[in-house]
DNA sequence: GTTGACGTTGACGTTCGCGTAAAGATCGGG
DNA sequence: CCCGATCTTTACGCGAACGTCAACGTCAAC
C-alpha cells in the first residue's frame, strides 16, 4: 500500500503553496503572512512567491497547536524562537515547559472565573424563576416597579 | 445601632457624583460615562453635572453583575432595557431568563474548551518533560534539530 | 488671584487576530 | 490576446471595553 498513501503519509520533502498549507490546516493566506509578518513562520521565496518546507509546516503546526491551548501569539513566537537557537535546545525547553504551566495557570484561573459566573448565574436563574413562578399577584398595580427595586435590593445586597 | 450605620445602610435616596459611584464599585468614572453613552444609565444633571440616585447605583449594579457573569455590555442593555418597561415585567424577566440560560451554555462550552485545552497542555507538558528527561545525550551533536523535527512529527501526528 | 480637585465633552489610542478590499504580477489554457 | 486562478504588497477595518489625552468650566480653599 505504498503508492496509494503517498500523497498522504511518508513525512516527506515536499513544498506548499500557501493555500495548499492553509487548507491543510483550515486557515487562510492570509493567516501564514500575519504569521510571517509576526515572524513566526520564515518561508522561502520562489520569486515573489512564499514557498513552505515541511520545517515550516511543523512550525506552523506548532503555533495552531498552541493556539487551541490560548497561548497569544506573542508568547508563541517567543517558544518558536526557542527551537531556532539549535545549541542549547534544553534551555528552550525548559522555557516552553514554563509557559505551558504558566498557561495551565492561567487556564485553571478562568475556569474558576467560569464556575463563579455559573453560580452567580444559578443564584439570577432561581430568583427570575421564583420571580416568575409567582403567577402575577398586583402586577397592574404601578407599585410593581418599587417593589422590584425592593426585591432587588435584597437580592443584590448579598450578591 | 442607627446612627453609626447611617451613611452605610438605610438604602436611601443620597445622591452620588460620579467618582463617588465609580469609587464605591471600583471602576473608572470614565467606565460610567462609557454605559452611559451606551445608553445602560441615565443620571439626572444638575447643570453639566451627572447625578446619580439609587435606581442608577442598583443599575450600575446590574451591570457588574452581569458583566463578572460573562455577558457583553450589549445584552447587558437589553436586560436593563427590559427592566425599564414597567408594565408587562413577566416578559421582561423571561427574557432576561432565555439570556442567563444562554450565558449559561456559552460558559459550559468555553469550560469544555478550557479542558480540551488543559489536556493538550498536560501532553505537551509531558512531552517536554520526558525530551528533559533524557539528560542530554548527543545534544552537541548538529543532529540535534532533525532530531527534533523527527520526534515533533510523531508527536503532533496523533494530536 | 491662583491653585488644585473635580466635573464636562469630544475624539483618538489600545490590544488581538486576523478580514477585506485595492491594485498589481504571473501563469497556464483556450 | 484575453480570461481566470493564484500569487504578491500595502493598508485600513473591526469589535469590545474602555484608557488617555485635550481643552475647557466650576468650585472651595489658601
Amino acid at each position: 500500500m505504498p503508492d496509494t498513501a503517498t500523497t498522504v503519509s511518508a513525512a516527506d520533502s515536499r513544498t506548499y503553496s500557501i493555500s495548499e498549507l492553509a487548507r491543510e490546516f483550515g486557515v487562510t493566506p492570509r493567516a501564514l503572512r500575519f504569521y510571517e509578518d509576526k515572524d513566526m513562520l520564515h518561508p522561502a521565496r520562489d520569486g515573489m512567491m512564499r514557498v513552505y518546507r515541511n520545517r515550516d509546516r511543523a512550525r506552523l503546526k506548532v503555533i495552531l497547536q498552541c493556539k487551541r491551548v490560548g497561548l497569544p501569539l506573542a508568547d508563541i513566537r517567543e517558544i518558536l524562537d526557542l527551537y531556532g537557537m539549535d545549541r542549547n535546545e534544553r534551555a528552550q525547553k525548559r522555557e516552553a515547559l514554563k509557559k505551558f504551566r504558566q498557561q495551565v495557570d492561567t487556564l485553571h484561573q478562568q475556569r474558576d472565573d467560569i464556575d463563579a459566573a455559573l453560580e452567580e448565574l444559578h443564584n439570577g436563574i432561581s430568583w427570575l424563576e421564583s420571580q416568575l413562578a409567582i403567577i402575577g399577584p398586583a402586577s397592574d398595580e404601578a407599585e410593581s416597579v418599587a417593589a422590584y427595586e425592593q426585591v432587588a435590593k435584597a437580592h443584590m445586597d448579598d450578591a
